[in-house]
DNA sequence: CTGTATCTTGATTCCGTGTCTGATTCACAA
DNA sequence: TTGTGAATCAGACACGGAATCAAGATACAG
């Protein structure tokens, strides 16, 4: 299940708390994109005992290990998480009726090779949105 | 000076009011990054008179007709915006000290045309964002 | 230039997200 | 099993940004 982030974190030098692995849980369980009160909102629901502080230094953490990635929807409120199951994660936000859809192929890993040799950087990951008028919309 | 954009904002139907020329000139002076907090500032030092609210419905304003757009530099923390100055606008973010070096080409109008056929949405503009560790943090 | 409809504003209040504190508990090594 | 530092919980706080609504500014017709 999430056993390879299990790993992660252990091989990382992080201890295994409950407020990890129930967080850890939920973002398995659910795959959609997850605002931090709902995955709040769940955890609690899961195991009342964790507290919210623990879930969004858990949150920063797993983004720190690049388990999850916060992503922003065009907006400016609280940012949604996703799993980054195999490493990339996009999509095309509607700004109109804020409804998204994800793709996997971004062809960016030239444009990230060229950077880390331009810049030296050690580049560990992207976000990558469009945004536009879905077909609903733009009628 | 910021004459396009307001023809933009004429154009779309919307006044022009105080609150509104000033922020966009604000925008227009400041060419970095600015936050939310760093427009307000600036806005009332101009002009006392606009009050928090109008920088807020201003800034999303500005966002929906594509002036501006909110980057997130990888925090949880609150927005910057930019000044789309010529449609495209992308940075490396160092994900430990926070310092952005901003780049220009990203290559994606394939890709942009491809989503625009295979979703039949109308892509009005996108976020690029890599993070990484600069040089001087990598040693 | 002036009047009028209405869009936009400013002040205030309110809400939710995320942070901070310090006492306590827990995971894990030995 | 036990010691110990890492991680936690609880709860109050800080702050960004949204909602409300009367008052004011703006565009435009006449």
């Amino acid at each position: 299940m999430g056993t390879p982030y299990i790993d992660r974190l252990r091989q990382a030098g992080y201890r295994l708390t409950q407020a990890r692995l129930t967080v850890l849980r939920v973002l398995v369980e659910e795959r959609s994109h997850l605002t931090s009160g709902e995955v709040l909102k769940r955890v609690s629901q899961i195991n009342p005992a964790v507290g919210r502080a623990s879930v969004f230094r858990t949150l920063d953490l797993f983004t720190r290990l690049g388990i999850v990635r916060p992503i922003f929807l065009m907006s400016s409120l609280t940012p949604s998480y996703v799993m980054l199951s195999n490493g990339h994660h996009h999509h095309v936000v509607c700004t109109n009726c804020n409804r998204y859809f994800d793709f996997l192929d971004c062809g960016l890993d030239n444009m990230t090779a060229e950077l880390q040799e331009s810049l030296d950087f050690r580049i560990t990951g992207h976000l990558l949105e469009f945004y536009g008028l879905c077909s609903a919309c733009n009628s």
